[in-house]
DNA sequence: CCCTGATTCGC
DNA sequence: GCGAATCAGG
């Protein structure tokens, strides 16, 4: 595969949208992160400014043949990046009456949080998380990415988490709290 | 262990 | 220019 005009496009397109350098790779097919990885420092946008601030060319000091590690780098980020996108959807933060749940609960993989009060707190944690979600389609899930729908999924807006799941678990980390915790509904019973 | 991006260097 | 190997960190 070779890095066609479209291809670079598509590049840009998902780098400058925070899309990591493996889900790039796996949109494009045919080449692997580092690839990816590799093309957006050779095309100068390595930092995530949409602008065009370029590097002031640090002193790069190679030709060492013995040093091999510790270049130091580190380039600080002080830019919070408000985040131009406009957000289409309406995650309604606020527990609105006329919003109804959070997790539609899709037929499919979820389970249901329902019937259980959850720690507000760990709801307030899932609405948060939800923003920073990967916005995954079906197909891109894999073994290790949250698998908790987002949206309706008769609707538009509608995707998963998407966020490294850790261990074995089919959800990320805010997901799991929410999506286990049927137990002990009932305080201990004493079996 | 899984993942992330960053850098180097032979091709 | 390209990207695998490697490094460094979460």
């Amino acid at each position: 595969m070779s890095w066609t005009d479209e291809r670079v496009e598509l590049l840009k397109k998902m780098w400058s949208e925070g899309q990591s350098a493996s889900q790039i790779a796996k949109e494009l097919g045919g080449v692997t992160r580092n690839a990816v990885i590799g093309k957006v420092h050779r095309l100068g946008l390595s930092n995530r400014s949409g602008g065009g601030a370029q590097q002031p060319a640090a002193a790069q000091t190679k030709a060492e043949p013995k040093a091999k590690a510790a270049p130091k780098r580190e380039a600080a980020a002080p830019a919070p990046e408000p985040k131009p996108e406009p957000a289409a959807q309406a995650a309604a933060p606020a527990p609105s009456p006329a919003r109804k749940a959070i997790i539609p609960a899709g037929q499919p993989l979820p389970p249901q949080p329902s019937a259980n009060e959850i720690s507000p707190e760990a709801l307030a944690k899932v609405s948060e998380i939800e923003k920073k979600s990967k916005k995954l389609t079906l197909m891109e899930l894999t073994e290790r990415t949250c698998k908790w729908p987002v949206g309706d999924p008769a609707t538009d807006d509608f995707w998963f988490c998407g966020l490294p799941a850790q261990n074995g678990k089919p959800y990320c980390e805010a997901h799991v709290g929410v999506a286990f915790q049927p137990m002990s509904s009932r305080r201990d019973r004493k079996r």
